[in-house]
DNA sequence: GTCTATAGCAAGATAGAC
DNA sequence: GTCTATCTTGCTATAGAC
C-alpha cells in the first residue's frame, strides 16, 4: 500500500467543493454547504485546510502552474508553429475543464486569490508568441480572437465528438489569425 | 424644468453601485460599502430599490433589453450580413462597456438574477444567425469563436483608437468566420 | 426621503474535549 | 481527525420616528 500524498478526506473534500462549485459558483456556496454534503462539520475542513481561500486556491493551483509551465516551455522554442501553441492552449484548457469552467463562470476569483498579477500576464505572453514583437493592433486583436474563441469553444461544446471538435476549434482560431498564420519571425 | 425619469438619489445611487462594482466585483461589494460612498444609509436604498438584487438588476436590464431587440431586429432581416452583425453585436457592447465588463467578469451574476434563461439563448441565436439553420459543428465553432473573440477585444483594449480598433476586431472575427463569410442562405 | 435601532441570520473561524 | 460549542463579524432587510 503506497502512502498517499494527500489524505483521502482531503481529497473528498475537494470533490465535494468543485461539485457545489460547480452547481452554484464558487462565490455563493459556503463553507456549511461543503462539510453538510461531506457529512463532516466545518471545524473538520479546517483541519484540513487553513481557510476557505486555501481550499479554493488549491482547486485552482493545478491549473496555474500548468499555465505558467507552458508558457516557458513555448518561450523556450526558437520557432512557434501558430497552430501548435493553439493546440497546446486548447489541450490544457480541456484537460483542467472542470476548473476553467469554474474560472470562465467567475474570473474575479482569480483576482481576491494572489493570482491576479500571473493571470494578467498570460494574455500578453500569448499574444507575444501569436504576434510578435511590437505588433499592430490588428495582429493582436486576431491573437485575442484566437485566445479567447478557443477557450470559449472547450465550454460551449461539451459532449461534442473531442477529436471533430478540436480541430474544428483550431481551424476557426487560426483563421483568425490570418496573415499571422505565415509571418514568422 | 423637466420632470426627471428616475429621481436623482436613485441615479446617484446607481452611480456609486457601479463604481464599487467595477472596483471590487458584484458579489463582494455590500450595500452597506455603497451606503457608506454615498453619505447615506442603508435603509435609505431599501427606499429606492427594494432589495439588493433589484439595485444590481437595473443596471444590467439596459443591456439585457438592448441585446434582446438587436436580435429581433436581426433575426427579422431576409439576408444577414455576417459582418454587420457582427458589427452591430460589436457595437452593443462597447455601448455598454461599463456592464459587459462587470458581466464578463462574473458572469455568475445574470444567472443569480432570471436572466439565466434569456442570456443562455442568445449565443443561439447568434450561431443561428450566422451559420444558418443546421450548421457543421466546424462552423458553429467559427461563429462561437467570431462572436466571443468580439466580446472579448471591447474589454481587452481599453483605451485603443475607437475606429482603428473597431476595424481590427471586426476583422479579426470575421476571418475566423472563413467560408461562412460567403454562405449565405 | 432619510434617519436610528435592531431583528434575524449565516458566514468564516477558533477553543478545547475526545 | 472529528466533534460540540461558541465567537465575531458582516450581511440583507424591516420597524417606526422625524
Amino acid at each position: 500500500m503506497v502512502r498517499p500524498r494527500t489524505s483521502d478526506t482531503k481529497d473528498r473534500i475537494r470533490a465535494v467543493a468543485l461539485e457545489l462549485f460547480a452547481e452554484q459558483g464558487v462565490q455563493r456556496t459556503s463553507l456549511r454547504q461543503i462539510a453538510e454534503r461531506l457529512g463532516l462539520t466545518k471545524p473538520a475542513l479546517y483541519y484540513h485546510f487553513s481557510s476557505r481561500e486555501e481550499l479554493v486556491r488549491s482547486l485552482i493551483q493545478p491549473l496555474v502552474d500548468d499555465v505558467e509551465s507552458f508558457l516557458a516551455r513555448v518561450e523556450a522554442e526558437e520557432d512557434v508553429d501558430p497552430r501548435t501553441l493553439l493546440a497546446g492552449y486548447y489541450d490544457l484548457y480541456l484537460r483542467h475543464r472542470r476548473i476553467t469552467a469554474l474560472v470562465a463562470r467567475e474570473p474575479d476569483v482569480l483576482g481576491y486569490l494572489d493570482f491576479a498579477a500571473r493571470v494578467a500576464d498570460w494574455r500578453l505572453r500569448l499574444i507575444a508568441l501569436l504576434a510578435g514583437p511590437d505588433p499592430s493592433l490588428e495582429d493582436r486583436a486576431r491573437a485575442v480572437v484566437a485566445i479567447g474563441g478557443l477557450a470559449d469553444c472547450t465550454l460551449v461544446f461539451i459532449g461534442m465528438p473531442p477529436e471533430e471538435l478540436r480541430s474544428a476549434a483550431l481551424n476557426a482560431a487560426c483563421a483568425a489569425l490570418g496573415p499571422l498564420l505565415e509571418k514568422r519571425s
